[in-house]
Parts: structure tokens; sequence; C-alpha cells
DNA sequence: TGTACATCAGTGAACGCGCGTTCACTGATGTAC
DNA sequence: TGTACATCAGTGAACGCGCGTTCACTGATGTAC
């Protein structure tokens, strides 16, 4: 569809609200985003800004959704970067883009992953979707890998609580991933571990630890995969 | 030593904004800490407030050092309920702690562990000894365990790059650890993975897809303590 | 035991900032005939 | 091609809030002789 010249300036301009709220972000954190400052730093009025947000939240739910779409766009680039079969290595590439987004948006990263602002509640049917799409690209590369055999057959996830397992079972079918438990086991267990590292790294808690984050990280990937009978080459 | 009438009023007082400033946290977050709106829960004015704390940010520093000292409190009292050879149910006992305290404390949790307060900088001399107090009962168990030759000797570390492992080699010294590398690596390599887990329950984004978040994360450190060679009876 | 003085808790006004949202409005741009 | 009208971007004042910090002060409590 194409845009009419006054649509693409509307377009322009929320943009323009959006790198400058992000901007605010990553100067004062996800609490300062602030209509009032962002108007100012664009020379407008704050009232004008209405136009093209109804409200404070409505900017903030654009923003996350904005932020997991990027982020999970940064994922499913690092996974085509790869050849098909050599799912160690697509696997190591996302989760490496994931870290690297995280750090490079630290700002964004902590809107999406961390504190919740005050008062503020996501709509949940708009912000879900977008979040688990990096997820997806995940369990998807384990579950191609399972399909062509090259994933070990673990007798982990077999051992999960019932109950546990027959929830991840109903959820896998109610969000449409359309793959067997394991390689969905598998992710979460591998992603949480990640997650973790990123998260500890950005709060300055492990650097101090290990010295040199990334080069951690990737060890530890490398051996996660190791345990489910992926090398690297 | 003894307080006088006088120094334990003063105590007192202290103790009760610092509880003030708990519940707005846990009712609006870690940037909600705000002398004014505390002196008015108080029926005082804000300079009164100024008499226990010199500032905003010495607010701060007192919430953040009791929050890792009630944390670890909770984490050394967990330690001390299992019998001493029981390395693995020590583990557990240590790492379930550590989860229900961020859960019961989650607004002490996020300013401990979560987005940073915008324009606060804690002083790290002040802080960080407080921060590592719950880590060094995990890794002294390890090392325990070790001594004792009930560490698997997994090759895992030894693998680790040169400089991560050098790094983290003089890391031990330089903070008075005074135990091997193997433990420490093991120690990290688990802390981040159930620190993750405890992150993203926190957030929202694991209970819908594992459904019970505490069953996933009893059964997760299982399969790592199995991994050490520690089993649970 | 009584008194003088120092210490301390708390007040109240002020400074100089910040915020989201509503309302009635002006003036430019686009559109339909 | 020219004109009337609708649409839209942006203004400016106002409402009712919030914040940390400094300053000169009052009045009660504790202490030393």
């Amino acid at each position: 569809m194409t845009l009419s010249r006054r649509e693409r300036l509307r377009e322009n301009t929320r943009e323009e609200i959006k790198t400058i709220a992000r901007k605010h972000m990553q100067e004062q954190g996800t609490t300062a985003i602030s209509l009032r400052a962002i108007a100012r730093d664009m020379g407008l009025t704050v009232t004008a800004l209405y136009r093209y947000f109804p409200s404070h939240d409505e900017l903030v739910t654009a923003l996350i959704v904005d932020a997991f779409n990027a982020l999970a766009d940064a994922m499913e680039q690092a996974d085509s970067s790869q050849p098909r079969e050599e799912y160690a290595e697509r696997l190591m590439a996302v989760m490496l883009a994931y870290r690297e987004w995280a750090i490079q948006n630290s700002a964004d990263f902590q809107l999406i992953y961390g504190n919740p602002i005050p008062g503020y509640h996501a709509p949940r049917e708009i912000t879900v979707p977008a979040a688990t799409r990096g997820f997806r690209v995940v369990v998807g590369i384990l579950a191609e890998a399972m399909a062509n055999g090259k994933l070990r057959s673990s007798t982990d996830y077999q051992q999960l609580p019932p109950h546990v397992s027959a929830y991840m079972i109903e959820m896998i079918e109610r969000d449409g991933y359309n793959i067997p438990l394991q390689p969905m086991y598998f992710g979460v267990s591998g992603w949480v571990k990640m997650h973790g590292m990123i998260m500890l790294e950005l709060f300055q808690h492990t650097p101090p630890v290990v010295g040199d984050p990334e080069e951690f990280y990737r060890f530890e990937i490398t051996n996660i995969l190791k345990t489910a009978g992926l090398v690297l080459k």
C-alpha cells in the first residue's frame, strides 16, 4: 500500500519521536520516557505529540514492540548467515546476535526484559506475538536438527515433572509451535541461561568475575550445544 | 556496644524510613523511592528525613546493602538447615532460598539485580562486599564437596579460554575466595542460569511457557547438580 | 539536686525543577466540484 | 483552473500533580558542673 505525502510525513514524525525516546532511555533509563522531554528536543509543544501517540502508554507499547521486533530481526539475520545444515553454527550465531543486540541496545533490552515501568501495563495481545519471535527462531533450529537426526536423544526432558511437561505440550499446541517437546525443553533450558548471563553482564555483576563476558558466553554456548550432540566445526 | 536511648530511637526511625521506602518500591518500582513520599507517609516534613539520610542516594545505598544482606542471610540459613555432608541437598536448599527470596521481595531483587536507578551511582566499595556474600555460600559448598572428593572431576573448566581462566584465577585470589578454579567455574556457570530463570519468571516471560516455574526451577537444579556428580537423596 | 548549656529532632518557606492530559484555538495543506 | 470546505499539524494556557535540597528557625531532651 502506498502512502500519501501526508501519511509519509506522519510516519516520519512518529519514527522521530520514537528515536528520541530511545535516546532518552539510553541516557536516563526506561522510566525517563517523557512526552514533554521529547517535545522539547523536537522543538514542538507537548500537545503536538498527542497527534502521533494518544498517550504516554501507547508510545511505550510502540517502543516495546519495535524492540522485540528489532531483536528478532537481528536473530533471524544471524540465522540466515549460516549454512542451513550447520545447526550448531546457526544456534551459535543466533545466540551471539541476541547478546550483541542486548549490549548495543541496552536500554531497549531493559525495556523489554528488565524492570517494568511503574503504572504501565502492556497490552499482551500486542506485545506477546512480537516477544516470542526470537525464541521461535531458536526452537525452530532445534526442531530442524532433530528432524534431521542431529539432536542427541537425551532423556532429560522425559523426566520433567508430569504437569510441567503436560503444560509445555499444551503450550506448544496453543501457540502454534508445531514441534516436539524435546527441542522446546532444550530451547527453554538453554535460553534462560544465556539470558541470565546477559542480564548479569549488562548490570556489571559478571564482568568482574569472568573478565571477558563474550568469551565466557561463547564457551558456555559451546558446552550447551555439546550436551545436545551439536558440535561446532 | 550499647546504644543510648537517643541512638536507639534514631535507629528505629532509620529502619522505619527504609521499611516505608521498601513498601513504595513494591508498589511503584525502584524509581519511586522518594524522600517526600516517605515523609508524607510518616507524618513528617521532608527536611526531617535529612537528619537520618544525608541524601536520596545514601538511602538507596542503604536499601541495596540491606537487600544483598537479607538475601545472603536467607541463603546461609537454608544452607545450615541441611546436613553438612549432603552437598547436593545444601546447594538445592540454597538455590531455592535464592528464588524464594527474589519472589517474596521482588522490588528489592529488582533494586539489586535489575535496571539501575537513573542518576544513582552505587559506591562499589560499600555494595560489592554485600553483593558477593550469597555467591560465596554457593561456591563454598562446591569447594567443600570437591575437597571431600564428591565433585566429579569434569574437564569442562580445563577448556576455558586461557585468558578467561587466568582472569578467574586472579579474581579468586584478589577477592579472597581461597578455592580452586573448578568449583568457581561451576558456581558461576550454574548461578547465571538460575538467575536467568528467576528474572524471566519475575517479569512473566517464563510462566506462560513452563506453567510451574518452581517445579521447573527444581528440575533444572537437579540436572545441573547431576552433571557435577552431585545426586539428591 | 538544680541549673546552664549543648545537642538534637523536627518545622516551614523557598528555589528551581519535572510530569501527563484537556481544551479551545489558528493557520496551512489537501480535496471535491 | 478556481474556489469552497474539510482535514490536519501545531499552539498556548491551564489543571493538578510530583521531586531533591538549602536555609534559618523552634522547642524538647540530655549532659556536665
